[in-house]
DNA sequence: GGTAGAATGAAAACCATTATCATATCCACC
DNA sequence: GGTGGATATGATAATGGTTTTCATTCTACC
Protein backbone atom coordinates (compact mmCIF):
# COMPACT_ATOMS: atom_id res chain seq x y z
CA UNK A 1 0.00 0.00 0.00
CA UNK A 2 2.65 2.97 1.01
CA UNK A 3 6.08 3.20 0.30
CA UNK A 4 6.65 1.61 3.98
CA UNK A 5 6.87 -1.83 1.99
CA UNK A 6 9.96 -1.30 0.80
CA UNK A 7 11.89 -0.27 3.75
CA UNK A 8 13.28 -3.48 5.73
CA UNK A 9 13.28 -3.95 9.51
CA UNK A 10 16.04 -2.01 10.69
CA UNK A 11 15.15 1.21 8.06
CA UNK A 12 11.39 0.97 9.86
CA UNK A 13 13.12 1.08 13.45
CA UNK A 14 15.20 4.00 12.36
CA UNK A 15 12.49 6.01 10.88
CA UNK A 16 10.46 5.42 13.60
CA UNK A 17 13.30 6.96 16.23
CA UNK A 18 13.79 10.03 13.87
CA UNK A 19 9.91 10.47 13.32
CA UNK A 20 10.34 10.86 17.14
CA UNK A 21 13.18 13.13 17.06
CA UNK A 22 12.85 16.59 17.49
CA UNK A 23 16.01 17.84 16.62
CA UNK A 24 18.91 16.24 13.62
CA UNK A 25 20.07 12.87 14.49
CA UNK A 26 23.43 11.51 13.76
CA UNK A 27 23.37 8.16 13.04
CA UNK A 28 25.29 6.71 16.19
CA UNK A 29 22.78 8.54 18.07
CA UNK A 30 20.05 6.50 16.62
CA UNK A 31 21.89 3.50 17.23
CA UNK A 32 22.34 4.68 21.06
CA UNK A 33 18.96 5.16 21.51
CA UNK A 34 17.67 1.93 19.62
CA UNK A 35 19.69 -0.04 21.85
CA UNK A 36 18.63 1.85 24.88
CA UNK A 37 15.06 1.06 23.73
CA UNK A 38 16.19 -3.33 22.71
CA UNK A 39 19.80 -4.38 23.16
CA UNK A 40 18.67 -6.28 19.77
CA UNK A 41 18.13 -3.26 17.89
CA UNK A 42 19.86 -3.00 14.85
CA UNK A 43 23.46 -2.54 14.80
CA UNK A 44 25.58 0.11 13.48
CA UNK A 45 26.06 -1.19 10.26
CA UNK A 46 22.38 -1.64 9.70
CA UNK A 47 21.11 2.26 10.98
CA UNK A 48 24.06 3.42 8.32
CA UNK A 49 23.01 0.91 5.57
CA UNK A 50 19.24 2.09 6.89
CA UNK A 51 19.45 5.93 6.61
CA UNK A 52 21.44 5.72 3.10
CA UNK A 53 18.60 3.96 1.53
CA UNK A 54 15.78 6.18 3.56
CA UNK A 55 17.81 9.57 1.78
CA UNK A 56 17.57 7.30 -1.33
CA UNK A 57 13.73 7.26 -1.42
CA UNK A 58 13.37 10.82 -0.14
CA UNK A 59 11.72 10.11 3.38
CA UNK A 60 15.13 11.10 5.38
CA UNK A 61 17.46 14.12 4.56
CA UNK A 62 21.17 13.99 5.67
CA UNK A 63 22.09 17.16 7.05
CA UNK A 64 25.85 18.24 7.08
CA UNK A 65 26.88 21.07 9.36
CA UNK A 66 30.39 20.71 8.32
CA UNK A 67 31.45 19.11 11.87
CA UNK A 68 32.48 15.86 10.41
CA UNK A 69 28.95 14.12 11.88
CA UNK A 70 26.33 14.43 9.54
CA UNK A 71 22.74 14.41 10.91
CA UNK A 72 19.58 13.20 9.81
CA UNK A 73 15.65 14.08 9.72
CA UNK A 74 12.47 13.09 8.41
CA UNK A 75 11.22 15.25 5.95
CA UNK A 76 8.10 14.99 3.21
CA UNK A 77 8.91 12.89 1.04
CA UNK A 78 10.48 14.02 -1.77
CA UNK A 79 10.88 17.70 0.25
CA UNK A 80 14.05 19.14 2.23
CA UNK A 81 14.98 22.40 3.73
CA UNK A 82 17.25 24.03 6.08
CA UNK A 83 17.89 25.15 9.57
CA UNK A 84 19.29 28.15 11.72
CA UNK A 85 21.52 25.98 13.97
CA UNK A 86 22.19 28.14 17.27
CA UNK A 87 25.50 28.18 18.25
CA UNK A 88 24.95 28.35 21.70
CA UNK A 89 21.90 25.94 22.60
CA UNK A 90 22.31 23.81 19.28
CA UNK A 91 18.67 23.65 18.60
CA UNK A 92 17.53 24.10 15.12
CA UNK A 93 15.07 25.85 13.41
CA UNK A 94 13.47 24.94 9.84
CA UNK A 95 13.18 27.22 7.28
CA UNK A 96 9.79 26.84 5.89
CA UNK A 97 10.64 27.77 2.89
CA UNK A 98 13.66 26.88 0.55
CA UNK A 99 16.09 30.19 0.06
CA UNK A 100 17.36 28.28 -2.80
CA UNK A 101 14.88 27.39 -4.93
CA UNK A 102 13.56 30.64 -5.31
CA UNK A 103 16.62 31.39 -7.52
CA UNK A 104 16.81 28.40 -9.89
CA UNK A 105 15.61 30.52 -12.48
CA UNK A 106 18.09 33.44 -11.86
CA UNK A 107 20.88 31.68 -11.96
CA UNK A 108 20.12 29.48 -14.92
CA UNK A 109 19.65 32.57 -17.15
CA UNK A 110 22.38 34.50 -15.60
CA UNK A 111 25.29 31.16 -15.40
CA UNK A 112 23.52 28.97 -17.71
CA UNK A 113 23.51 26.34 -14.99
CA UNK A 114 20.92 23.60 -14.24
CA UNK A 115 20.93 23.33 -10.35
CA UNK A 116 20.39 19.85 -8.61
CA UNK A 117 20.82 19.66 -5.21
CA UNK A 118 22.79 22.27 -2.65
CA UNK A 119 23.48 22.66 0.84
CA UNK A 120 22.53 25.36 2.88
CA UNK A 121 22.62 25.99 6.72
CA UNK A 122 23.08 29.20 8.48
CA UNK A 123 24.68 29.29 11.58
CA UNK A 124 24.64 32.21 14.82
CA UNK A 125 21.94 32.96 17.82
CA UNK A 126 18.59 31.84 18.38
CA UNK A 127 15.87 34.60 19.42
CA UNK A 128 15.94 32.78 23.17
CA UNK A 129 19.90 32.73 23.03
CA UNK A 130 19.85 36.36 22.17
CA UNK B 1 53.68 46.71 5.76
CA UNK B 2 50.99 43.95 4.68
CA UNK B 3 49.20 41.12 6.66
CA UNK B 4 51.73 38.66 5.26
CA UNK B 5 54.15 39.72 7.88
CA UNK B 6 52.32 37.74 10.29
CA UNK B 7 52.61 34.34 8.14
CA UNK B 8 54.84 31.94 8.54
CA UNK B 9 57.07 30.28 5.77
CA UNK B 10 54.61 27.37 5.44
CA UNK B 11 51.81 29.77 5.40
CA UNK B 12 53.13 31.70 2.79
CA UNK B 13 53.72 28.68 0.20
CA UNK B 14 50.29 27.88 0.98
CA UNK B 15 49.04 30.95 0.10
CA UNK B 16 51.38 30.99 -2.75
CA UNK B 17 50.10 27.24 -4.06
CA UNK B 18 46.49 28.56 -3.46
CA UNK B 19 46.78 31.69 -5.01
CA UNK B 20 47.56 29.68 -8.33
CA UNK B 21 45.11 27.56 -7.96
CA UNK B 22 42.01 27.91 -10.04
CA UNK B 23 40.07 25.51 -8.29
CA UNK B 24 39.05 24.55 -4.91
CA UNK B 25 42.19 22.62 -3.19
CA UNK B 26 42.41 20.12 -0.96
CA UNK B 27 45.37 20.00 2.26
CA UNK B 28 46.60 17.28 0.76
CA UNK B 29 46.56 18.63 -3.18
CA UNK B 30 48.09 21.55 -1.51
CA UNK B 31 50.88 19.35 0.06
CA UNK B 32 51.47 16.94 -2.95
CA UNK B 33 51.54 20.16 -5.65
CA UNK B 34 54.02 21.50 -3.10
CA UNK B 35 56.16 18.42 -2.75
CA UNK B 36 56.38 18.12 -6.47
CA UNK B 37 57.64 21.41 -7.07
CA UNK B 38 60.56 20.70 -3.40
CA UNK B 39 60.76 17.81 -2.05
CA UNK B 40 62.02 19.58 1.37
CA UNK B 41 58.74 21.63 1.05
CA UNK B 42 56.11 22.01 4.55
CA UNK B 43 54.56 18.80 5.45
CA UNK B 44 51.19 17.45 5.61
CA UNK B 45 51.08 18.88 9.23
CA UNK B 46 52.58 22.01 8.41
CA UNK B 47 49.73 22.62 5.98
CA UNK B 48 47.01 21.98 8.11
CA UNK B 49 48.18 24.33 10.43
CA UNK B 50 48.78 26.99 8.00
CA UNK B 51 45.50 26.74 6.30
CA UNK B 52 43.83 27.12 9.93
CA UNK B 53 45.51 30.19 10.13
CA UNK B 54 44.76 31.69 7.28
CA UNK B 55 41.56 30.99 7.19
CA UNK B 56 41.40 32.66 10.45
CA UNK B 57 43.26 35.75 9.42
CA UNK B 58 40.31 35.17 6.87
CA UNK B 59 42.98 35.16 3.74
CA UNK B 60 41.38 31.96 3.03
CA UNK B 61 38.24 30.18 3.12
CA UNK B 62 37.29 26.66 3.54
CA UNK B 63 34.52 25.06 1.49
CA UNK B 64 32.93 21.83 2.37
CA UNK B 65 31.65 20.29 0.20
CA UNK B 66 29.81 17.50 2.18
CA UNK B 67 32.60 14.84 0.94
CA UNK B 68 34.26 14.64 3.79
CA UNK B 69 37.12 16.61 2.26
CA UNK B 70 37.44 19.36 2.93
CA UNK B 71 38.75 22.61 0.04
CA UNK B 72 40.28 26.56 0.36
CA UNK B 73 40.67 28.89 -1.50
CA UNK B 74 41.96 32.37 -1.56
CA UNK B 75 39.62 35.27 -1.19
CA UNK B 76 39.64 38.71 -0.56
CA UNK B 77 40.59 39.37 3.06
CA UNK B 78 37.15 39.07 5.11
CA UNK B 79 35.04 38.09 2.30
CA UNK B 80 33.42 34.68 1.19
CA UNK B 81 31.83 33.84 -1.51
CA UNK B 82 29.74 30.54 -2.84
CA UNK B 83 29.75 27.89 -5.72
CA UNK B 84 28.03 26.25 -8.36
CA UNK B 85 29.59 23.00 -8.68
CA UNK B 86 29.18 21.00 -11.76
CA UNK B 87 28.47 17.19 -10.87
CA UNK B 88 30.32 16.57 -14.25
CA UNK B 89 33.26 18.43 -14.68
CA UNK B 90 33.94 19.24 -11.20
CA UNK B 91 34.53 22.96 -11.83
CA UNK B 92 33.47 25.92 -9.62
CA UNK B 93 31.56 29.24 -10.73
CA UNK B 94 31.99 31.71 -7.80
CA UNK B 95 28.76 33.37 -6.84
CA UNK B 96 29.68 37.18 -7.73
CA UNK B 97 27.25 37.96 -4.18
CA UNK B 98 26.49 36.07 -1.25
CA UNK B 99 22.74 35.10 -1.75
CA UNK B 100 22.21 34.51 2.29
CA UNK B 101 23.47 38.08 3.16
CA UNK B 102 20.42 39.91 1.53
CA UNK B 103 18.40 37.85 3.87
CA UNK B 104 19.80 38.13 6.94
CA UNK B 105 17.75 41.05 7.93
CA UNK B 106 14.78 39.31 7.01
CA UNK B 107 15.88 36.19 9.00
CA UNK B 108 16.58 38.40 11.89
CA UNK B 109 12.91 39.90 12.09
CA UNK B 110 11.07 36.38 11.19
CA UNK B 111 12.59 34.45 13.28
CA UNK B 112 14.86 36.54 15.50
CA UNK B 113 17.84 34.85 14.84
CA UNK B 114 21.48 36.87 14.58
CA UNK B 115 23.09 35.23 11.72
CA UNK B 116 26.81 34.30 11.96
CA UNK B 117 28.17 32.02 9.31
CA UNK B 118 26.53 29.99 6.73
CA UNK B 119 27.45 27.29 4.60
CA UNK B 120 25.82 27.13 0.60
CA UNK B 121 26.93 25.38 -2.18
CA UNK B 122 24.37 24.29 -5.20
CA UNK B 123 25.63 21.16 -7.53
CA UNK B 124 24.23 20.37 -10.67
CA UNK B 125 25.44 21.23 -14.74
CA UNK B 126 26.99 24.09 -16.02
CA UNK B 127 26.84 25.86 -19.11
CA UNK B 128 29.65 23.53 -20.93
CA UNK B 129 28.24 20.15 -19.58
CA UNK B 130 24.81 20.81 -20.95
C1' DG C 1 10.80 -27.75 2.32
C1' DG C 2 14.60 -25.85 -0.34
C1' DT C 3 17.03 -22.44 -2.34
C1' DA C 4 18.45 -17.91 -4.18
C1' DG C 5 18.74 -13.32 -3.02
C1' DA C 6 18.37 -9.80 0.46
C1' DA C 7 19.32 -8.18 5.12
C1' DT C 8 22.20 -8.13 9.05
C1' DG C 9 26.17 -7.95 12.23
C1' DA C 10 30.93 -7.94 13.97
C1' DA C 11 35.08 -6.70 12.91
C1' DA C 12 38.46 -4.66 10.09
C1' DA C 13 39.67 -1.12 6.82
C1' DC C 14 39.49 3.71 5.35
C1' DC C 15 40.93 8.25 5.37
C1' DA C 16 40.90 13.09 6.28
C1' DT C 17 42.08 15.47 10.11
C1' DT C 18 44.26 16.29 14.90
C1' DA C 19 47.18 15.51 18.66
C1' DT C 20 51.73 14.43 20.42
C1' DC C 21 56.21 15.37 21.23
C1' DA C 22 60.84 15.90 19.91
C1' DT C 23 63.75 18.82 17.04
C1' DA C 24 64.87 22.90 14.40
C1' DT C 25 64.47 27.71 13.75
C1' DC C 26 63.47 32.59 14.96
C1' DC C 27 64.02 36.63 17.35
C1' DA C 28 64.39 39.87 21.17
C1' DC C 29 67.47 41.14 24.34
C1' DC C 30 71.92 41.31 26.72
C1' DG D 1 77.45 38.29 17.99
C1' DG D 2 75.54 34.92 21.31
C1' DT D 3 71.81 32.91 23.99
C1' DG D 4 67.54 31.49 25.78
C1' DG D 5 62.69 31.20 25.42
C1' DA D 6 59.08 31.19 22.28
C1' DT D 7 57.49 29.68 17.89
C1' DA D 8 57.41 26.67 13.82
C1' DT D 9 57.96 22.28 11.87
C1' DG D 10 57.87 17.32 10.99
C1' DA D 11 57.25 12.34 11.66
C1' DT D 12 54.33 9.53 13.71
C1' DA D 13 50.49 7.96 16.18
C1' DA D 14 45.81 8.59 17.44
C1' DT D 15 40.96 9.87 16.43
C1' DG D 16 36.49 8.99 14.88
C1' DG D 17 32.81 8.85 11.71
C1' DT D 18 31.85 6.14 7.91
C1' DT D 19 32.47 2.03 4.60
C1' DT D 20 33.92 -2.55 3.39
C1' DT D 21 34.23 -7.19 3.98
C1' DC D 22 32.51 -11.44 4.55
C1' DA D 23 30.18 -14.84 7.01
C1' DT D 24 25.58 -15.73 8.87
C1' DT D 25 20.59 -15.31 9.14
C1' DC D 26 16.05 -14.12 7.06
C1' DT D 27 12.63 -14.15 3.66
C1' DA D 28 10.11 -14.79 -0.49
C1' DC D 29 8.90 -17.71 -3.85
C1' DC D 30 8.71 -22.07 -6.45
Amino acid sequence: MTHNDRLTKGAKKVLEILGRSEELTSAQDIHSRLRTDDERAPGLTTVYRSLESLVGQGLVQAVDLGDGERRYEVVKPGEHHHHLICDKCNSSVHLDQCLVHDLEDAIKSKYGFSTRAHILEIFGTCSDCQ
